[in-house]
DNA sequence: AATGAATGAGTATTCATTCAT
DNA sequence: TATGAATGAATACTCATTCAT
């Protein structure tokens, strides 16, 4: 009699990946842009990524960790688009023309950049280290803005770009490009 | 005689009491004022109650319905006191000092509504049954700028608004009301 | 042949049990004195009991606490047939007589009393919840051995019992009634 | 004793270090006297010693090897401390000092020798391979007493012994030198 | 009408060990 | 020879909900 193994072992051929912790990062992003971060524990991270959970806590160490690393890597990504844009505009209202462009296009797909943006938001009210995240967000992104406008209004126009932001995120009917670049130009101009 | 109980019980209880589930409700706005609706469990509502953990679902059914009615509590309030505002002003430009006032005065404890109203913001993005409060508060103080602006206009201003509450409630450096009104003029004047 | 079900549901018909918290707290004792307190993880004593998980931070909150609990019951039996017996005692010799015995046949079942003894010792050193529970033990016990000794040799005693309880809970060769009785009394008279 | 820190410093490598095996070996001894042997992890003693995980596998194979080898270089430097000091003693009088200053002098740091002493007593209950060490312990010194006592009394003397010790590492109120002293002489002379 | 008891699924984290390099 | 990567099992604990009384 042969003996014949009823059910075979689940095959997770993965021993080694020199990219997984990027790979990680990546993946938890996703993770948050699709269920929030209120849903992104570990174990959906894990399975994500198609990863043992174990995984996330020897790369990381803890969630926190993990969450902060993953925001940060996003953050910077924003940041250098934003910033590049300024770099580029020749004038305020190329700027503005920069900026309304910057919301539409670069944080558009309303599943990903968006929706991480905004829950990082929130989140950071909670806790210390992904509020650190989005106080040097906060700051970048104004000093970007003062390439081309003076510091009291880069103030309110991030304070506007923020409502756009979180408009355009949870509202049924988000602005469009044009409807964004109108009040852009009223507050400043 | 009167009867000498031997022993106090620890929980005193609340046989008769007629207004536990309005109690309730404020209740949970505390706790979600205080730790975020992540941490709004039911048992940390109920204690903080000093109410049994089923008094919760024997009232209300189930978390979701609890917190759904929390919010629409918390948004009718809100409304009344904005509309309030828009009833008595006499011109745009006293509607937009009226406005500036409710973002400082009526939402300004940082600890409690405005926070509340950022939660609830981004929970509705996820959860059905909160967009449907969201939609209702966004529609209804829309209307109430209507009263004094054009559908555009108050559109625009609804996303400064957004902005300048997110703002204040998680930005280290809030704006002051000057800086609010100058702000609102700006984009409407 | 009768037939054999390739798999039986687990039958878990226990959903009232009024005594369970008493229940839970002996299983307890069972699993510290079969595989020592490192082995009593709730898992192992919920196993034993034959209880849901929860069921143990349901009623104790947690592991902490639920040792806490368990080992001041043990205490407390432990310490109301040792008082007992020196109670009776007619003369210091006859409460030597009764203190051998005590560690013998009260305490002599080395695969309870003893062992969960000596784990509450040790465990005590750091744990300071624990060391309460030992420090009570030890004051009342030399309270009830000064019924009949004057503090000094209450006190040598104290750690010589000591002695005799590790040695034969953990030595191959353990010291019988005889031995025991002669080092108390050449201790003592 | 060296202190254990906490968090490991930045991981500087250790390329080449001959007396590795050696200082490991230390290091553990260390750990289970701060955190006891229930926080002595591979882990944690890999950050005691700034050591990669991987380090002590490789060189000892599993933790009950690393465990029992500790344990054993432990006992033997007691034993050689012990017996030498019976060696020298010239009268049985003489080696009851010897025993005293033993148990206050050698034994007297209540942060290492003792708590290790004790840790791995209890320990040795349950797991074979440190029985042995144990075992090995109370016998050699059982002969080392035998070079002045006969057997019966240096069993007594063994389980008094274990008492003071058990005692002076647990107790809040341990015995001072001359109250061992006492003892030791009410029990023998 | 009201609640204490109970549960099973879910949470983050720690761990000893194996393996590829 | 030595180690960083990786894993799966285990840990204590939290939770929303159901149920019996």
């Amino acid at each position: 009699m042969t003996s014949v193994p009823v059910r075979a072992p689940v095959r997770r051929p993965r021993r080694h990946e020199p990219e997984r912790r990027e790979r990680l990062l990546a993946t938890t992003l996703d993770v948050v842009a699709e269920v929030g971060l209120a849903g992104a524990s570990l174990r959906a991270i894990a399975r994500a990524a198609d990863v043992p959970l174990g995984s996330l806590t020897y790369h990381f160490g803890s969630q926190e960790k993990l969450l902060t690393a993953a925001f940060t890597r996003h953050v910077d990504a924003m940041v250098a688009r934003f910033d590049e844009r300024m770099r580029q505009a020749a004038s305020p209202a190329d700027a503005l023309e920069q900026l309304a462009e910057h919301l539409v296009v670069d944080v558009g797909h309303p599943d990903r950049d968006l929706v991480v943006a905004v829950e990082l938001y929130v989140a950071a009210a909670r806790r210390p280290a992904l509020r650190a995240v989005t106080e040097d967000w906060m700051s970048r992104s104004r000093r970007s803005l003062e390439r081309h406008f003076d510091p009291v209004t880069a103030r309110q126009l991030d304070a506007l770009v923020e409502g756009l932001l979180l408009h355009n995120a949870l509202s049924t009917e988000p602005l469009d490009q044009e409807q964004i670049r109108s009040a852009l130009a009223r507050l400043v101009l």
